[in-house]
DNA sequence: CATAGCATGTAAACAGTTACATGATTAT
DNA sequence: ATAATCATGTAACTGTTTACATGCTATG
């Protein structure tokens, strides 16, 4: 049960759209999955360097004058191997969001306090949902010429779904406060 | 910018209900927050010998016949240090939700696959959702007496919120794939 | 000409899980 | 009796972030 790291995983996905710099690869993660993925460079260009060694990827340099850069290409071994994890059920994550433990805690400090952090969370979720939508509409040309947009256009409603109900939840929890705090709950 | 664990913090946050045993901290935070938090006994253990290192916590033994038990209280400076921490901004996170990459890259293998990823995701859904109705339930119990109870309630009611909208994005998903699949997408 | 972004990488430190080890008690 | 649960802990390993280091290129 050891190579849990699913880092790999997210770079041959990554690399089916075409091939790119690990910097690319990068961007790409931060623009296309990132409510829902995350990488650093730190994990980033030494995965690159292994996964190379495996035979998953290949490199080809490129030159534009004295800039030298990266580019990695998945291989038929790369595509192999992300097929056998697609297959595999995902593993349920064990996951920790702390604003919602400063909340469960809550009641050891002045509500004032969790009322601006629900007030931020808020909106932080706004934010997301506009960014999700302005991709979505993106995604909107895409739909005549090809069915394979379908998959990343699900994740992003996904997020949307979900942003949408954390808004929601924290006008709710926002509503209760106030009236804890005004004396108006019974 | 080190010291970044918030293991700490949720332990002496659990340690504000009652005076509690490693044991059944650990089993305080599975029947209680483990919707958006989990610890290990391989991070609970060291963490609560260095907290009581470092004053926050204070340790007595209670023996049950041959059986001992080590209780452990939070203390005055504990609790100084969880409103510390209470008032900071909370870190978004860092999120990595497996099945979300499974189904970003779906394009590339079987449709049924993704089909059964999803169809797992939502039975976990349901499963989650009445496994909080139930602890909502049983919070209807302390409305009358204590509003302390408030802010757990308000964390129990996100990840129904948040499931439930979880739940209705797997059916819209499994909507769409099975269209995809019997070409009545266009 | 300075700032932001492109581009790659390493090292240290820390975080976290898993497996292992041990033994008592309670319920079936 | 035997299985599940109570109870505490350690060690090895793996994963991940952060900070640092370097230097180019385009833009205002």
């Amino acid at each position: 049960m050891k190579n849990k790291s699913k880092t790999k995983y997210a770079i041959l996905g990554i690399l089916t759209i075409k091939p790119m710099s690990g910097y690319d690869i990068k961007k790409m993660i931060d623009h296309s999955i990132s409510h829902f993925w995350n990488e650093s460079f730190g994990q980033l260009y030494p995965s690159l360097k292994s996964m190379e060694n495996e035979g998953l990827i290949s490199i080809s340099s490129e030159n534009n004058g004295n800039k030298q850069k990266n580019i990695y290409s998945i291989t038929a071994n790369g595509i192999a191997v992300l097929n056998e994890w697609l297959a595999i059920s995902p593993d349920t994550n064990q996951i920790r969001l702390e604003p919602l433990l400063k909340i469960f805690f809550g009641y050891n400090t002045d509500i004032d306090i969790t009322i601006k952090h629900i007030t931020d969370m808020k909106s932080n979720f706004q934010n997301q949902i506009s960014v999700l939508n302005i991709i979505l509409k993106n995604f909107e040309q895409y739909k005549k010429t090809d069915n394979s947009h379908i998959y990343p256009l699900l994740t992003v409603q996904y997020g949307i779904f979900n942003y949408e109900a954390n808004l929601k939840w924290t006008e709710y929890a926002l509503e209760t406060l106030e009236k804890l705090k005004n004396g108006d709950l019974k």
